[in-house]
DNA sequence: AAGGCGGGGGG
DNA sequence: CCCCCAGCCTT
């Protein structure tokens, strides 16, 4: 088995020479923009990240200032890179953080996983890249090659599993440019040591690779258990007014699409009393229809237009027949690329009232 | 310990 | 169509 001294002498030989040193958040690296950046990259790739992260920090170049910030225009900027709550915790540890420490993360590892949105590797990552500090990271990037060099077996989203990676990464992490090595190890799994046709013949690490020495790459690491995801439908209102207003609801801060702006949701039981004298949807009332695919189901929706329902299927005032606990409210047309949107929203309106794309 | 939480990219 | 990804939080 490689010793620890060798694969951190390895890695870092690698990222001196092919690591990659100017993405971005690379230049004048603090604390702030490796926060940013790597609570940005959590389930997103760099190429789709960049740029955001440039919208981001021209909006807010600061932690005091995004702390500042409305949580909407957080959630704007967010708009469209998914898990939205790493922008509500992101908003949120800005405001502890400069609160309660003065705008400087604490630099102490038990200390900054308190912080909202910053775990066990995020904080291992701002502490060694920033402040260089000895700390170990567990990325998937991280995972990936630990699985495959010391041919960990099992789907690594077991706790098992990533309690096995964690210690193995601790053990080859080393006390000194821990940083340097963290980042080299980040950029091995997402350049050679990618999921598919991983490029060996140029890993420093090959040698030593149980995975490649058994010919067994493409088996590492092993693949989450698939299972089956269900469908769902929805029935969704797009009520426009006489000022050419769109009726939008803020959707609750925790689950799908949790803060952001969407057409008022009819639940089932709903659609079936408004709908009751028609049992099926008749054309006029039909506006327009579009699908989306989340990591855990399939949704369908019928957009329909609420003027066309026989009973009165929404109360604006009371939000009465549209999901509780959410803020109902009157937008133009025009100004809806001001506001946090998901995507599959977006596109839809987008679509219906020719808005161009940005 | 397991499940919830998006969206894009690539094969 | 499929799979995967610079994880964290809640239950």
């Amino acid at each position: 088995m490689i010793t620890a001294k060798s694969f951190a002498t390895k890695m870092l030989k690698f990222y001196d020479e092919l690591g990659r040193k100017d993405l971005p958040w690379q230049q004048n690296k603090t604390g702030y923009s490796v926060w940013v950046s790597e609570i940005m990259l959590q389930q997103t790739q760099v190429k789709t990240v960049i740029p955001y992260y440039l919208r981001f920090i021209r909006s807010f170049p600061s932690i005091k200032a995004l702390a500042k910030a409305d949580i909407d225009s957080v959630l704007h900027h967010w708009a469209g890179l998914g898990y939205y709550s790493r922008a509500r915790n992101l908003h949120a540890c800005a405001k502890r953080v400069v609160d309660e420490f003065d705008g400087e993360f604490p630099q102490q590892l038990d200390e900054i996983v308190k912080l909202p949105g910053i775990g066990e590797s995020t904080g291992g990552a701002i502490l060694s890249l920033a402040y260089g500090q000895s700390e170990a990271i567990l990325d998937g990037n991280v995972k990936r090659v630990l699985a495959r060099v010391f041919l960990v077996d099992g789907w690594y989203g077991k706790s098992s599993v990533a309690k096995e990676l964690w210690h193995l990464s601790r053990t080859y992490t080393p006390k000194t440019r821990t940083g340097d090595f963290n980042q080299a190890m980040m950029d091995l799994g997402a350049s050679l040591c990618a999921r598919n046709n991983p490029i060996c013949s140029e890993c420093p690490l090959s040698p030593d690779c149980q995975a490649l020495l058994q010919n067994k790459t493409k088996e590492y690491p092993h693949r989450k258990p698939k299972k089956a995801i269900p469908t769902k439908q929805a029935t969704m209102l797009l009520g426009v007014n006489r000022s050419k207003q769109i009726q939008l609801v803020k959707r609750p801060p925790s689950g799908i699409w949790g803060g952001l702006w969407s057409l008022p949701e009819l639940e089932p039981p709903q659609v079936k009393s408004s709908l009751a004298s028609n049992k099926k949807i008749s054309d006029e009332k039909m506006i327009g229809q579009f699908k989306h695919t989340f990591s855990h189901f399939h949704l369908e929706v019928d957009v329909i237009d609420p003027n066309q329902l026989s009973t009165s299927p929404v109360d604006i005032k009371t939000g009465i027949m549209v999901e509780e606990n959410t803020a109902v409210a009157w937008h133009n047309i025009d100004q809806l690329t001001e506001l946090a949107l998901p995507t599959p929203i977006k596109k839809f309106l987008y679509r219906h009232f020719h808005i161009k794309e940005k």
